[in-house]
DNA sequence: AGGTATTTGTCCGTATGTATA
DNA sequence: CTATACATACGGACAAATACC
């Protein structure tokens, strides 16, 4: 027994919960005793109990489900393939699907989406991107999704006025089937490099109203801009927020490590 | 969306803090007012002021520090280039320095590491890429990073037995200060290509004593297996954690947007 | 360097609300 | 409809870390 007094009574319960989760004794899926059990078990207070449960919720280790109970849970990772293009997927036979739908039917998922088409305000961000003033009209388009009926990501890109004026499509509240990229390519304005960046954060109170995700599950957020050419034109801004307990993200890089060799 | 109509109270407090934050009146690095003044100002019990920090605490709002109070985050997320390589750094005239401390000094901030070699265990997901049993024994070489003194990232890696025997320095406990990438280059073993995976998780209770970072920081995990070719040789598998507040990892891809071009 | 006030962390007991089975 | 289970809320006590004199 640890009886060292510097560790909380509730992390010392979380601790052997943990040790139980991983012994076997509940396996993922399999709900925990209920409070008042683990209350009585422990001899704590109910206060004490609930700090518990919490720290494994944070840990991504338990959920909670409100009147429900608390059950272990099991990561599933879907692999976002941020290399791969449409031109790949043409090879492989896919022509009308965007990439994203592509990648969850090959991990044997059932993808869905919400399409929207709306105006926006460019951001200072963006506005600098795109060399226009801050607070500029820009169409943004955003896909909701959802794998297998659970909100996954949240998909937005917002475009330059001048690819509006020339593929008017991108300003129509209707969903383009075989993915923008290839769509502004084959009219003529092919994105010959992508400048991604990957990060993560909590979820903003908005999004966490779409995800309705368990404590302990935070952003994974993609940024990606797109130009005609290295240090060309601007395309196109995508952010990308995925649930991170549900996502992965694989880049294919060249390596180049053989510095003699130059 | 669905709109719940009922707001608990700990989480009106909260969004009223936002605001205030927002608003300016508490600005970045201040000083919130203490819990008992909460308590106070919006007339509640000490369990809802609690609750109310807490939730801004896991929204990555403000960070609580025992003793002192409760404090307003500021995030300044360093870029850590994922493309880039050591030939790169060469032709900048940056020789005997890993790519991480590159990345660090040039955004002005001061990198230091722990380095450590430790003989390990494979694991099922080593022993499949190095095509050896699991179980068995692997060379680890690890560097704890702190940046402007703050625990920053654990980066891992493991070499196959192969290449430890023809490259010994790889099982020494010292640091190789070039970065192992070029070291093994430029003794015959250039890494063509990696396979990168970006993810996100809650901190594992061993990195949390590690990192001690406030709630509502997780890791940002990057995981790296280079090959010599293309579905060739694998010859490391490296696995980073990193501050997901503080760091953005950055990739250039190559586009192929341009579906009728082939 | 030390002592004291301040501030958050932990823990107790209890009551009521609300979602789920 | 009822019982169960977690969520919210009240009020208070003491511990531990920090700040300041």
């Amino acid at each position: 027994m640890n009886a060292d007094r510097r560790v909380p009574n509730y992390q010392r319960i979380a601790d052997a919960l943990m040790a139980r989760i991983d012994s076997g004794e509940f396996p993922s899926g399999s709900r925990l005793p209920t409070e008042p059990q683990l209350k009585a078990e422990y001899d704590v207070s109910s206060t004490t109990v609930r700090n518990a449960v919490k720290a494994l919720a944070a840990a991504g280790i338990v959920e909670t489900r409100h009147g429900a109970g608390t059950f272990v849970i099991e990561r599933k990772l879907l692999t976002i393939n941020a290399t791969t293009t449409e031109d790949l997927d043409r090879r492989r036979g896919i022509v009308a699907q965007d990439s994203w739908s592509t990648d969850v039917k090959e991990a044997g998922r059932e993808p869905d989406q919400r399409f929207e088409c709306l105006n926006v305000a460019a951001s200072d961000e963006q506005a600098k991107l795109l060399g226009v003033e801050p607070g500029a009209w820009l169409v943004m388009r955003r896909c909701w999704r959802t794998v297998d009926g659970i909100p996954a990501s949240i998909e937005a890109s917002v475009f330059p006025r001048w690819l509006v004026d020339a593929l008017p499509e991108l300003g129509s509240p209707h969903d383009i089937a075989q993915g923008t990229t290839s769509f502004v390519a084959e009219r003529g304005y092919p994105m010959e490099v992508h400048l991604d960046y990957v990060s993560g954060r909590p979820f903003t109170r908005e999004e966490e109203s779409f995800f309705r995700a368990p404590a302990g599950v935070q952003a994974l957020i993609r940024g990606r801009v797109s130009y005609d050419k290295p240090d060309g034109r601007v395309l196109r801004i995508m952010e990308t927020v995925y649930r991170n307990d549900m996502h992965k993200i694989l880049y294919v890089v060249a390596g180049r490590g053989n510095a003699t060799s130059r």
